[in-house]
DNA sequence: CTGAAAGCGCTTACAG
DNA sequence: CTGAAAGCGCTTACAG
């Protein structure tokens, strides 16, 4: 029940020896007397002292904070990837400070305000509000994740143009005739949007894209996709992310449509908990996994480059592969490529 | 692009002042003259100036950062808690360091340290790691969120005790008969274990919980939920979380045991994400914007408090009520209660 | 109304 | 091998 938390001196004052000394002790440079090393230990442990961070990161060894602002952590694939780059962050000895858009544009530059005013070391931004100059003022290491935000900033994504296609043309050589594509971007440059046009156009289809928009809520998202597929009635759907292709199959269950019968449905993103959660949907699987530890490693490289000339080389893109998982949710035995 | 973030000192000789003044202009404390006032604005405009944050919480005014640990941010149910938890943070002008402990105590005591270190203001808790004494001796405001972690720390969680009565009530009253709970709880004392047990002696049934165990991955859950289900076969389930209770209904689905003339399934949570991703599921739903209101209004309260003799006031607990959703994975139109 | 000085908790040369 | 002093970027009394 001490009510201040101990601080240096007192440590110094315990031991009786100088805080220069316990700072030595405790971040083992110099030589020390192994008398003096014992001392403070028993000092810090008596005391139950834990050094101030901040007051260290003063000193200019930098914050070891980074910054994670997402559109939403409640989304399977953002949950995961928030987690996912946590994880590495840490291996690293790196905290992470999460920010929550709430896909608000408003909101991000706010959190980009006050990261900044924390020291963070950089960011990593998967938002997808789009043409925010502010990232490039920020004077801040910055990676962007999932998509694309400007020329003059990394990227890291999995490749997203390529399953377009990949999801497209499975549902194409099941059979699938009338294949509409349900996408958050109202983007035309959106790499999923591309490979569905590629896809369909290629085959000699008519593109259908319905764009519902990244800030609407799950409701109005369902609405919004419900009453599309009502007046579209197609008998196949290439979803932009998995959560909305599972409300197409909730419109398919209320409506009687039979899935994968009469409505061929092809999702994106495949993050682990949808493996179990809905394990019969046929998606096109991002490497979550390596997307995190590739932003990880690109952000670690511009912080590192920040002091040197490299620091002005031109961004970099980094492009995973996808790969995709049929599912029970199109027809036939699809072997894709 | 000018290399080093300006400080203080760079806005008082480009303003023409002293650093004193630019400080007060910023804090909007005492007099200042309009021209002062304007001449400081410019100069922070021109040079693009932003406080370090960092610098003043060494002033004692507070970090104004909240840690956050939760066992995995990549499930709906945390996930979304973790989100209405910052967004609520925001509102009140504090930011959320996210520690996800995946379910391991030795990281969660890491992260303890380290969030301590940071000199967060308090500790949010919803690990399920139980018996960590480390925090107890953490000498910070902390809440436990969702479950119980000790006497003397403050708790607020839905009325589990309640939520296990109501889902196995249901079950009973659909005509179910050999009714198992699946938990990720082992302890006995656990609140959803214990409501179910008091419907299944109160119907004169015999109990039978399954125990999984927290610390495994999705895949060693799925894998033994289903061995499990396979040896024991029953016409019912009662799981303690939503995705566990999904991992039984594809169990259901590859056996070929109709659901729910077979089998009924009810689970635990209620994450709006699943509403719509599995809008067919019965469930208790927990109010997840008010357990993060709430939690954060007593962690606000016990920093506040901290100063006053107050923060040796019993621990309070606080349990909010919960809600049974139908869904259509029980038998018959079942109003319970 | 404004400035000089001390100090937040720590680390880092620099002497001894 | 150890200590005294200066300084990280800021704020806060205290003088003027």
């Amino acid at each position: 029940m001490n009510s201040a938390r101990p601080k240096l001196s007192d440590v110094a004052r315990h031991a009786g020896v100088s805080v220069s000394t316990v700072s030595r002790v405790l971040n083992d440079r110099g030589y020390l007397s192994a008398d003096v090393r014992a001392r403070v230990a028993t000092a810090v442990a008596e005391l139950g002292y834990r050094p101030n961070e901040v007051a260290r990161s003063l000193l200019g060894r930098g914050s070891r904070v980074v910054g994670l602002i997402v559109p939403t952590v409640a989304d399977p694939f953002f949950g995961e990837l928030a987690a996912r780059i946590e994880g590495v962050l840490d291996d690293e000895g790196y905290k992470m400070l999460l920010c929550d858009s709430h896909n608000n544009a408003e909101r991000e530059a706010g959190y980009l305000d006050l990261l900044i005013g924390q020291q963070v070391e950089g960011i990593i931004t998967s938002t997808h509000n789009e043409g925010l100059g502010i990232y490039a003022q920020a004077g801040l290491p910055i990676v962007a994740l999932d998509r694309a935000i400007g020329t003059d900033v990394p990227n890291v994504r999995s490749d997203n143009a390529a399953g377009g296609e990949l999801a497209t043309r499975a549902l194409i050589a099941a059979g699938y005739e009338r294949i509409m594509h349900v996408s958050s971007s109202a983007r035309a440059d959106d790499g999923r949007h591309t490979g569905y046009r590629d896809a369909i156009e290629g085959a000699g289809l008519a593109p259908h894209v319905f764009a519902f928009g990244f800030a609407s809520s799950l409701e109005q998202r369902r609405t919004a996709i419900h009453a599309e597929l009502d007046r579209v009635r197609p008998d196949g759907v290439f979803a932009s992310d998995d959560v909305s292709a599972l409300m197409v199959l909730d419109w398919a269950h209320a409506r009687g449509v039979a899935v994968p019968d009469e409505l061929g449905v092809v999702g994106y993103d495949g993050a682990q908990l949808l493996r179990y959660i809905a394990p019969h949907l046929a998606t096109v699987r991002q490497p979550i996994a390596d997307l995190a530890a590739a932003a990880v490693a690109t952000l670690r490289e511009r912080i590192a480059g920040d002091t040197t000339a490299d620091a002005e080389a031109p961004a970099r893109e980094i492009v995973l592969p996808v790969e995709f998982f049929p599912g029970s949710t199109i027809r036939g035995r699809i072997t894709p490529g």
